[in-house]
RNA sequence: GCACCCGUAGCUCAGCUGGAUAGAGCGUUGGCUUGCGGAGCCAAAGGUCGUAGGUUCAAAUCCUGCCGGGUGUACCA
């Protein structure tokens, strides 16, 4: 139980005291200059009372003045009757001390999957792939701080209409099925010439009659190998070679960023089970038959008619999904499973819960599906993935990391890295946002950068003095102190929000207040040299250490030095 | 057509478990500077919270209509 719902705990009891009535308290952080904490309960009683709401809140004042005097120093009523109030250093202080090491016990001992980023082998990773790898990381690392055992994994196609596309152009390239051609690539080559091919396969799916049908044979082909663990024809080759490629591609990515999964479910591997629990279900009525494919009938749901199962046979995207979840579930029966994916395809997703709903519900009750906007270019630039011309996930680091060099004169991996980060993460999961490469590296104003280097700054602050931080009990605060101590002292409060709604963004916005509050304390007051050096250390202390640790929960390094 | 999401300052966004003068960054204008890291601080200008209703003591926040934008809508993922 953190404070503040002890002291909600408390005044819910005072009213029941002296209104005799049940009543639920929140309070909530209002301006500085009305106090520590507010609620407008008297303002929610004075309907049901048919009272003026001041005068019920003058009366639970009067209460709560004596009832609270250890840890509240003032309790005021004001505007049309919220109660306001303000601790007492002391209990402030304590705040503020235990607010950096604070852990929600949410998700404790509980078992979470996370699976994100998504991407497709035999493709290129976008833009989009890292946003919602930097999303996911985030949100897997809020799970762990709230006490989860939490397992980071990895979905993608590397069977499917994609990689017919991709592996005819592959053969056009090669003169045919000729595996040892595919020597002649250098490795660092490997993710753009596939990327390349890519696009060119696409661009004759859609135009060329014949190719299209190469392909659709293709995509059947490369069923076939998976399903015969054939790794010894040519064409079986050249798919296991590009496939492995694929995932070399992805891992460095994953390094670079700083994220790591543990586990990757290829759609080969769960298209099996995907499709025996379709064809289980079909029995079962779940699903049914329409024109040759097996669909499931979603406006029995208010939703739409999706196919599982084509009419080749082949499992769709829909029954890989199933077969992912279900796998999911078999490997580490969790107590909840999130999901992140763009936005694009929540409509879809209803559809296929809804299905897994009718043979395994309480599986659906534990997974929840996150999704994001996509990452669009300033100034409206359309990208478009079949002419290959799409905002690639290195073009958004390159960018950073240009814009860093020109502004700073250095090259930093890790500046480089949070700039984007944090401007990927300080806005509202679920909206598009617009990358400005110019502006989202900024250094000044509300930025990762800015963090780290608030962060930085404080440790030298730390470093500069030879006396050790003092407990911050040890003297009654002035106020610049006692306002940066509050701000410090919400630091729970906010992993909580964060944690209850799944909102990192909510983090940034934190971190970058204290920060603010933290320049305005030390703008004008001294902390080495001053005659209140040790306690003044000991904030400075506390509020590196909540700045270090919300960064950590959103995956941003914090440097000492910068 | 239907479904889902979105519409807050010039730009990019917070705020939306309903509450006290609607906040921040960038940009603009003006001030602070021999500073423990100024990547800062203070201040000013800038808003019919898309629009019309409804619920409520109280609506940017909840409900409905309309306008505008985005996405999805059977064998792609």
């Amino acid at each position: 139980m953190t404070d503040m719902e002890y002291l909600e705990t408390a005044i819910e009891a005072v009213i029941q005291k002296v209104f005799g009535h049940e009543a639920l308290v929140i309070l909530t952080r209002p301006d500085e200059k009305f106090g520590d904490y507010a609620t407008n309960v008297a303002l929610q009683l004075a309907k049901p009372f048919g009272k003026n709401p001041r005068e019920i809140g003058e009366t639970l004042a009067a209460e709560l003045r004596t009832q609270l005097s250890e840890t509240v120093q003032e309790v005021s009523v004001a505007g049309p009757g919220f109660i306001n109030l303000r601790l007492t250093d002391a209990a402030l202080a304590a705040l503020a001390t235990a607010a950096p090491g604070y852990k929600p016990s949410t998700y404790k001992d509980q078992v979470v999957v996370a699976e994100y980023s998504d991407p497709n082998p035999f493709k290129v990773l976008h833009a989009g792939h890292l946003y919602t790898s930097v999303v996911g990381d985030a949100l897997a690392n809020l799970f762990m701080a709230a006490g989860g055992e939490v397992h980071r994994v990895n979905f993608g196609g590397d069977v499917g209409l994609h990689v017919g596309k991709t592996m005819w152009a592959i053969l056009q390239e090669l003169g045919g099925e000729h595996p040892e051609k595919l020597d002649a690539i250098a490795p660092e080559q490997h993710a753009e010439w596939m990327a390349a091919r890519y696009v060119i396969g696409t661009a004759a799916y859609e135009d060329d009659e014949a190719a299209k049908a190469e392909i659709v044979e293709l995509n059947k082909r490369v069923y076939q190998i998976q399903a015969e663990g054939d790794h010894d024809t040519p064409l079986a080759h050249i798919y296991w070679t590009c496939r492995a490629w694929s995932y070399d591609y992805f891992n460095q990515f994953y390094a670079r960023i700083g994220t790591k999964f543990e586990k990757y479910y290829p759609e080969s591997e769960v298209a099996g089970l995907g499709l025996q629990t379709v064809r289980e279900q079909l029995k079962n009525g779940v699903y049914s038959e329409s024109a040759g494919a097996v669909v499931f009938e979603g406006e029995k749901y208010g939703l739409h008619t999706r196919v599982f199962i084509n009419s080749h046979g082949i499992p769709t995207y829909e029954a890989k999904d199933v077969g992912l979840i279900m796998q999911k579930w078999q490997d580490y029966h969790f107590d909840a499973s999130v999901v992140i994916t763009g936005n694009d395809i929540v409509e879809y997703m209803k559809v296929v819960l809804k299905s897994i709903e009718q043979f395994h519900p309480e599986l659906v009750k534990k997974t929840v599906h996150l999704t994001h906007g996509q990452v669009k270019l300033a100034g409206g630039v359309k990208m478009s993935s079949r002419k290959g011309n799409i905002l690639r996930a290195v073009d958004v680091l390159d960018a950073a990391a240009a814009a860093n060099k020109e502004l700073t004169g250095q090259e930093s991996e890790q500046t480089m890295l949070a700039a984007v980060k944090y401007s990927f993460l300080k806005q509202r999961l679920g909206d598009d946002i617009i990358y400005d490469p110019k502006e989202s590296v900024s250094l000044e104003g509300n930025s990762g950068p800015y963090l780290q280097y608030a962060h930085a700054r404080a440790r030298s602050v730390l470093r500069k003095s030879s006396l050790q931080p003092a407990a911050l009990t040890e003297s009654p605060l002035d106020a610049a102190e006692r306002s940066l101590a509050r701000k410090i002292s919400e630091y729970p409060e906010v992993l909580d929000r964060a944690v209850a709604g799944l909102i990192p963004h909510h983090i940034c916005t934190y971190l970058y207040e204290l920060a603010q509050s933290f320049n305005r304390f030390y703008e004008h007051n001294r902390v080495v040299g001053d005659a209140r050096e040790r306690l003044r250390l000991g904030l400075v202390a506390r509020y590196a250490d909540t700045l270090k640790a919300g960064l950590e929960v959103l995956g941003i390094t914090t440097p000492e030095r910068m």
